[in-house]
DNA sequence: AAGGGAGGTTTATCCTGATAGACTCAAATT
DNA sequence: AATTTGAGTCTATCAGGATAAACCTCCCTT
């Protein structure tokens, strides 16, 4: 459950792995250095951190990430929505609604996922 | 915009004082105590932090929050769907709701829900 | 063989959020 | 008058996330 708990620094440098991967190592600092202004050793910091947690996995000095960007954000949502909605998702959208207009067409693809949710 | 931004322990502290408001100061490190293991400083320390920042106030050793708890909930909703779903409504819930399920009801509440907020 | 680059690691430092021990001071109680 | 309690601050410590300087090793090229 925890596992996808990320910290700042590490969601972003996963986001650019998701975006370039399966990218070289050393093509990967290069990214993250433009991207982020991190030093090499930051980057194969980060690298061997997330690797020792499963998170990805640097062979042959190609980095892939293991897990996919929707798992991570369907954690992240679930632990949003936990701490600060009761876990439930009307009061969620009930607050993020708040003040907000949807178009015509937004709300048709709305209703229309939560139907297919339904039963 | 940064108001609310909240680090951990200041979410938990201010959840309590949702609860709570108005409480009395020493009241409030009591409750504390019991419901986080703090001891006294650690709680007036973060009076003051949330204070300074206009979170809170104390006055005449009463405690009251100056933000609502809506406004915390929608700040943290909006920083998640951007952060991680590119600000679209429908990505954030095509995620979520994957491999779940809704009950008839609650899928008429959220479709009512959507259809106020439409146009 | 000497220099250079690719692919890393070792070992720090820095910052800051989280937490609290010891102390102060005024008002209430004994 | 002496003690206790309420209300709060001062000043630290500590953990851990973020970041990187210096170093290493191997292989390729000149």
């Amino acid at each position: 459950m925890e596992k996808y708990k990320l910290f700042d620094a590490e969601y972003k440098f996963l986001d650019i792995i998701w975006d370039f991967e399966p990218v070289n190592s050393t093509e990967l600092t290069k990214v993250c250095f433009k991207k982020l202004g991190w030093k090499k050793p930051t980057t194969y910091t980060m690298i061997r951190k997330l690797s020792g947690r499963g998170i990805l996995k640097n062979e042959d000095a190609t980095v892939t990430a293991l897990i996919k960007r929707e798992q991570v954000q369907k954690y992240e949502s679930e632990v949003l929505l936990e701490k600060a909605f009761d876990n439930s998702l009307p009061i969620f959208l009930a607050t993020f609604l708040r003040d907000k207009k949807l178009s015509r067409k937004e709300a048709e693809e709305l209703k229309r996922m939560i139907e297919e949710a339904t039963n």
